[in-house]
DNA sequence: GCAAATAATATGAAAATTCATATAAAACCG
DNA sequence: CGGTTTTATATGAATTTTCATATTATTTGC
């Protein structure tokens, strides 16, 4: 019926490219989550920076935002706001007061951890499905890429 | 020395978290590519919708806003700046005239091409790194990921 | 065939993000 | 030391992105 305009390559490329699958799954799982996180009346990078501060309590900007997987500036206002909610609290570094260390309040470290019992959850549940022998490798898989790409540019 | 102010949990929740690794690997491995495709004139948006494209020419905007994981009105725009550009330009659809569709220029179809040998050879590189058993299974278990995430809430 | 409901795209206005760079502190070096 | 370089964070201005909704076209149900 349609050949005229058929000018597609007889494999597509994209659907079966790595990197579209990498974005593409990690969209949509996150996604899921996601909207739980704003339920809980954070928004997404919001509940980032409360996810790595639960591992690094008192991380340094720059650390934090290499961690949250955002650039630095962005990050600074996000904490900003975060601030003035009351989630988070800046502190100098007294041993390098170029530094500035970002500690979760009381409130921001409650409500990180009540999201991390729901996000475990949640992965649990994305691991189960995809079932027994890939579920058990796919976490191994994507830490040996991310060793490998953290290689090959030092940072 | 420092335990006064050891605070994190005994195991560290972000760094293990599945969806936490999707997104590093993607952001990671993304961005060597991403740093080719600026290289090349593109912006990162650009290089996504023109890879569909070279898939999917003609698609209609909501399908390519979907395929290249974004959100419609800002492939509206992406689209606008990319038509400016001579890298693709809009039709409507005369069966359905609510839709447009997007087709590539010669220019953009010879950009994109390119691109995709490009991508192609990085994609093998990060493969070869992974090695064997893992190279051959992540694909497969990211397509069957995303088609279980798809299902979950159709679209 | 018409009114109402639905669908596809575009757009205004607000908000977030980026990029370059300012500011401030520490490290380095002759 | 004093000057230069490097590092850490913040900020102004431009751009991009989002969110809600307008606009236009089709479908549905009566």
């Amino acid at each position: 019926m349609n050949d005229l305009k058929k000018n597609e390559p007889d494999q597509p490329f994209v659907t079966s490219y790595l990197l579209y699958l990498l974005a593409a799954v990690s969209d949509r799982a996150s996604a899921e989550f996601h909207d739980h996180a704003r339920a809980a009346g954070l928004r997404v990078p919001e509940w980032r920076v409360l996810a790595c501060l639960a591992d690094e309590d008192g991380a340094m900007v720059t650390r934090l935002a290499r961690l949250s997987l955002m650039e630095q500036s962005r990050l600074t206002r996000i904490i900003d706001q975060m601030a003035v909610r009351g989630l988070v609290r800046r502190q100098s570094d007294p041993e390098d007061r170029r530094r500035v260390r970002v500690f979760l309040s009381d409130e921001g470290r409650d409500l990180a951890l009540r999201l991390i019992v729901d996000a475990r959850a949640h992965e649990a549940r994305i691991l189960d499905d995809l079932g027994g022998a890939d579920a058990q490798r796919i976490k191994p898989m994507l830490e040996t890429l991310l060793a490998q790409l953290d290689g090959r540019t030092p940072g």
